[in-house]
DNA sequence: AATGAATGAGCTTTCATTCAT
DNA sequence: GATGAATGAAAGCTCATTCAT
């Protein structure tokens, strides 16, 4: 009765994508929230303020909710890195540099979303969701880190190798992410950023300061 | 094709202290295998070949199972690396370089028991379990790296800093834990024991050669 | 031999507080039935006709719906004996009649309710259930009963006292459905009811007669 | 070592008589304190400082036990009024003052107990413990009141029947018993005897005085 | 005679899923 | 498209009972 007739009612007949596209950002804060074993069909949809039986309607499943929950995190999380390596130019350094900032962008690195990718990951069993889904994406990224790690790398003296560095790189991201959420709200964003950003200056002391930032 | 008469069965009485290791470890061996919210009461006692009635006995509630599970696993981490760092000697580089391989002790570093502390740091909301029993823990072995970072970056060039780096290879070895689970059998254990001292080689090449050797 | 198209099918949706009602009713039979610790949530569901998840649909808890059970005779019984006072009139006598014959409505002195009652009043540990909930109840009726024999004793020789006869009034109603419940079915209602009224005329002579008629 | 030779220790062996008679007084504390259903076989162990195992030693099940408990109560109960009545004498009037004293003699008329006796009655289906193990004893007792009524009553003006009287009798008893339980500690046993013994005053006004005291 | 670890049936409870409306 | 009452499988927990010691 009160309500102006254009102002979408968030109970009304929505088209489907906008329906899932709710559900599922519902669904990270949810399992951010409570944990991947924490997390209710009923939590989710109550989250997204809608009765206890869309969620079955539009995924059939809790599966596959869950499953297109980490499909659009995966998403959203390529698209981010490939956006910020396009932009970076050709200097390995800055595409290096882009790489690791990519992972500390406010959209994505935030709590409840790191706490929503570890929960996807422990629930990693060989041959399970997490790996079907992301392995591929990791691999990518890490071949991008690994690219810009041989180029920077090239006239280093014997013995040092791009392709350990790579890992080492990318192990170190994660590593930084868990502790944001393990040692939350004490360890902040910022503060795993500078790390990153120093290890970039340690590692690479020909191409970037001790604070990480890009020797022209 | 019965069992051997001096064979202990199972099902014979034990001490308190026995039965409860048995079905810690069987917890390990479950959420290693089928991860935190997979795991029922019903599968440790059975992988513990034991009634399903055992572990209520012994532990009262699966909540109580899983807190005396961390509890174990930390107990056991912790002893690993003071002892490593007790007979590493005086010199930081041998020190720093004992905690680092304590990592990866094949003790330790199998893939059952990467995924239960995966499996146990993920459902760490905030207040949570693994922060109450292991973040004490984790903050002494950060603790222990950044004393010898400092102790080895003591003549460095201004601008480099011995906390972030100390953050850097905390995170360095978890994150090359959680790749571990995430891509095995593909990534094993001596290739990310191999990145994490290359590591070292790149960020103190005073101390460490390319591979992580210490420089006498 | 199928259910006829017109009878509306148990599980069929009904509104909340019907279905409510309709558990709170089958707790009262099963209770009667098979005693209070012998009654399960699955009895009731299946005394109910309905499935065995309806209980904690409905009520959350087997306590709570303990609870509502008792709160429903509770105000049943209230009901009931409110209801026969106000008919009553204003004639003392005729007020403890009807108080009396109350007791004995065919709606409410039916084995199993009596049962039902016993059941709640035996677990009445201190604090317990039947405390809280019917406690009150008691309290106001034991009033009613007391306001009646005050009102009938007020010319009686010295040493009578309407406060002690108004407790074994009220204590020879509740030892009756004792007795109709361990000696059912041998004991019945009108014989009990017999015996409360004889109580009556010997307990005032001059408003009763033997047989507990009003002497007008 | 240093418990003194004869003094005989609690978990020694005892013979079979003494331990049962133990585990019986155990058995009516808890249901007096925790109700029938509230009662474990470990809560009794535990209340008799036995081992777990000991009840199923002796009484086989707890059905036994619990039959053996209410054996004993009624026994006791027994053997009081039974008691009490040959100590009375012959005089109507004294027998049943004495039965009715004999409901309120200490030593039976403690809340454990009055707790478990409702503990019984009320788990009484049809054809279950009570009935079998009590009821012929209530019978007797009945039997007990109303000869007593009958002498009393031998010349009372037509219309006045010692067999409803002595029902109400018995059952102001017990619903005096059941208040005592219910109201406890505000309802206590001399209140209630008080209420008994007016009873007696205003049903034989020739035999009692008003507060229950015999007519020489 | 007594212990208490071990068992497993049976219970309450949770919750993904279904489906009449 | 959307709702939410209803279902029932699966889980955790309790506890009477067993039995090696």
């Amino acid at each position: 009765m009160t309500d102006s007739p254009d102002a979408p009612r968030l109970r009304d007949r929505q088209p489907k994508e906008l329906r899932r596209e709710q559900l599922i950002q519902a669904t990270i804060e949810v399992i951010g929230r409570k944990g991947y074993s924490g997390t209710t069909i009923a939590d989710v949809a109550s989250a997204a303020k809608l009765s206890r039986g869309i969620v079955n309607f539009h995924f059939d499943s809790k599966d596959k909710l869950f499953h297109a929950t980490l499909q659009s995190m995966t998403e959203e999380y390529n698209a981010l890195w490939r956006r910020a390596l396009a932009k970076a130019g050709r200097s390995p350094a800055a595409r290096l540099r882009a790489l690791v900032d990519a992972d500390f962008d406010p959209a994505l690195c935030t709590p409840r979303k790191i706490s929503a990718w570890f929960a996807f990951m422990a629930e990693a069993r060989p041959s399970a969701i997490y790996r079907k889904i992301s392995g591929t994406r990791d691999d990518q990224l890490l071949d991008a880190i690994r690219d810009q790690c041989t180029a920077l790398m090239a006239g280093s003296p014997h013995g040092y190798d791009p392709d350990p560095t790579a890992r080492a790189i990318y192990a170190l991201l994660e590593g930084l992410w868990l502790r944001m959420m393990l040692e939350a709200p004490r360890f902040k964003r910022d503060h795993a950023h500078l790390v990153a950003l120093t290890t970039l200056g340690l590692m690479f002391p020909n191409h970037f300061t001790p604070e990480g930032r890009i020797r022209s």
